[in-house]
DNA sequence: ATGGTAGATACTCTA
């Protein structure tokens, strides 16, 4: 079961894209992020000729998420519960008795920000629901664009990512330590101990052809898949294509689950 | 070097 992420940065203007790389990465279940797009507007009936069964909850302009996936998609949430947002950056539900929680976490703009400050909350209310989430549905991957570069060797440039700025900063990272320890494992690192490969490089100054990452698109799998989790890798490629996302796609295989 | 580019919307905000 090969489980995707990918931050589309307008699905409007990526449908081509994750059309190709449906094709050629043919994964079981894909989380959109920034997809950009009114629900009235989401491209269901053309990811359906592809094969995939879609669940959404957008908005205008900003932020909106989906899941993708071949099998049926059952008990879908959109939202934080009892996390009262007007921004669509939540949409879980159940594939094949894998929970998939997928994120697209706040940016959070400068340290100190308003909207820093939203991230911490954000992230607070989402660590609390996992929490109780965990208990009724064990076998659980979170993924998205979790907006925080895990540790050093997910920054290119460690000197400029440092821990008063943004996707690098302490609390951000604490936050994500926070969710690890409710027996959450970043799938990447389970199989890659090395750095440098990055999910995510800024459409200035050349970033992705210089190489100017940084590994923020992750997928967290739960203790019980742990030892499922037979690899998992970022895909590069698709960020090289004309007009790309700002992100690649992560991924995770699973081995087959027993009942 | 406090810029740069991209997307959506409406002449600016978010990332």
């Amino acid at each position: 079961m090969k489980i995707a992420s990918w931050n589309v940065n307008s699905l409007n203007v990526r449908l081509p894209h994750l059309e190709a790389w449906l094709a050629q990465a043919s994964p079981d279940v894909v989380a959109l992020q920034e997809t950009k797009l009114e629900d009235s507007r989401f491209p269901d009936t053309a990811l359906a000729a592809l094969g995939y069964r879609s669940v959404f909850a957008g908005q205008k302009t900003y932020n909106g998420v989906a899941i993708l996936a071949r099998s049926p998609i059952e008990d879908v949430q959109i939202g934080i519960p009892d996390f009262e947002d007007e921004q669509r950056r939540v949409i879980a539900a159940t594939v094949d008795g894998v929970r998939i929680v997928d994120l697209y976490v706040v940016n959070g703009q400068s340290v100190g920000s308003d909207k820093y400050a939203y991230k911490l909350r954000w992230l607070e209310a989402v660590h609390d629901w996992i929490a109780t989430e965990l208990r009724t549905h064990p076998r659980m991957v979170v993924l998205g664009d979790f907006n925080i570069a895990p540790d050093e060797r997910d920054v290119h440039d460690p000197a400029a990512w440092h821990e008063g700025h943004i996707l690098t900063s302490s609390a951000e990272r604490d936050a994500l330590r926070r969710l690890y320890a409710l027996g959450l494992h970043d799938a990447y690192r389970l199989h890659h101990e090395a750095g440098g490969v990055f999910s995510w490089w800024d459409y200035r100054q050349a970033g992705f052809r210089r190489d100017l990452g940084l590994r923020i698109d992750l997928t967290l799998v739960s203790d019980a898949l742990r030892p499922l989790c037979i690899a998992a890798g970022i895909d590069r490629e698709p960020r090289s294509w004309e007009r790309p996302s700002d992100h690649a796609p992560a991924w995770v295989e699973l081995a087959p689950l027993e009942a």
